[in-house]
RNA sequence: GGUACCUUGGAUGAGUGGCUUAGUCAGCGGUCUGCAAAACCGUGUACGGCGGUUCGAAUCCGCCAGGUACCU
């Protein structure tokens, strides 16, 4: 059987080098599992992989879209499985590797087939939350799909417009397109974390943003200030340099204010994978330990 | 030296005698099936010190300490 290694870790780890490391041992294309380095231009900020890496190892979603286009996990999923499916012609052993858990999660275990919901719809849904409230949206939600009302995170905002959009465009429940069934995958799953002590991880990402400030941050962001309303750039790094564009904060405060969102977002990603259990860790720089644990896992399946 | 005002949890900041546990941010923990570096949830009993009044004080009184403003 085939094998993906999937290479995993909160930002700022060490995830580039390792992943390099692991794709020239195989030879093999890198899927990049970052929901933002997916964005062009977005460069210095989402530490995206350097031009000269990016020649000398073929990497798939760096940089292919613009920060307008729609994009969600489902079609990461659908796009990952072709690209797979492709390359083992070639590459037995494939490597993913990045910090998005939602799209990780797409591909490892499968997402449910939920239809993508139209524009129309959308903006209903979402004039409706402006005008009604939350509140008036959610006793809807009770009524059209009680299953999922009794069960969901009813105060969030993007939950409850979500399954009403369901609900709404399809005429049937939004629970009832939610099996969260595990998809059998036809080949074998490696998935290695990456770790460090967190004293030494806050460390290394201060030591990051002081990097990214040196490199020219402000100046890609500002290439992004007519953009700023789409999601892609509601991102660590982007938005806090958009305040202090705006004159709300002054540069000091912006780049504290990213170093403790970067730090932030480290954590809550950390707190997805520990509910993991497939992960096997390792230090970023025990890079022969990880190549033989993962030589293990393929001889013995 | 005098007069006035201030001192609340890591930060900020409400509360002028019991009804109140403020709130916000950070920190820490968590949720996660369609923009996920998003969005959301949970978690802190603090009132400068000492004494007094009172059934009861962060809230009133006195002294002390620290701070701010003005006056000499």
């Amino acid at each position: 059987m085939n094998n993906l290694v999937v290479l995993i870790g909160p930002t700022a780890v060490g995830k580039t080098d390792t992943s390099l490391a692991i794709a020239s041992y195989y030879g093999c294309p890198i899927i990049s599992a970052d929901s933002r380095q997916m964005y062009n231009g977005m460069t210095i900020g989402t530490a995206m992989p350097t031009e000269e890496v990016l020649a000398r190892h073929r990497h798939y979603f760096v940089g292919q879209l613009s920060p307008g286009d729609y994009y969600s996990a489902a079609r990461y999923e659908t796009e990952v499985l072709e690209i797979l499916e492709k390359e083992f012609r070639h590459y037995p052993t494939m490597l993913m590797s990045g910090g998005s858990m939602m799209y990780i999660d797409a591909v490892c275990k499968g997402i449910d087939d939920i239809p993508t919901v139209d524009e129309e719809t959308r903006a209903m849904v979402l004039e409706k939350y402006a005008i009604e409230g939350l509140e008036q949206l959610a006793s809807e939600l009770r009524i059209l799909d009680p299953e999922y009302y009794s069960q969901a995170d009813i105060k969030n905002p993007k939950r409850v417009m979500h399954a009403l959009e369901i609900c709404y465009m399809t005429g049937k429940p939004y629970s009832s397109f939610r099996t969260s069934n595990r998809k059998e995958r036809p080949f074998n799953i490696i998935k290695i974390g990456l770790r460090r002590e967190r004293e030494e991880l806050y460390e290394r990402i201060g030591r990051r943003v002081d990097m990214m400030i040196e490199q020219g941050l402000i100046e890609e962001v500002k290439r992004f200030s007519h953009l700023k309303h789409h999601n892609s750039l509601n991102t660590v790094g982007y938005k806090e340099i958009f305040k202090y564009l705006d004159g709300e904060w002054d540069l000091p405060f912006a780049i504290e204010k990213i170093k403790q969102n970067t730090r932030i977002y480290s954590r809550k990603q950390m707190t997805w994978f520990r509910k993991d259990e497939d992960i096997v860790w390792f230090h970023p720089n025990e890079i022969e330990a990880i190549i033989k644990h993962i030589e293990c896992r393929i001889a013995i399946q």
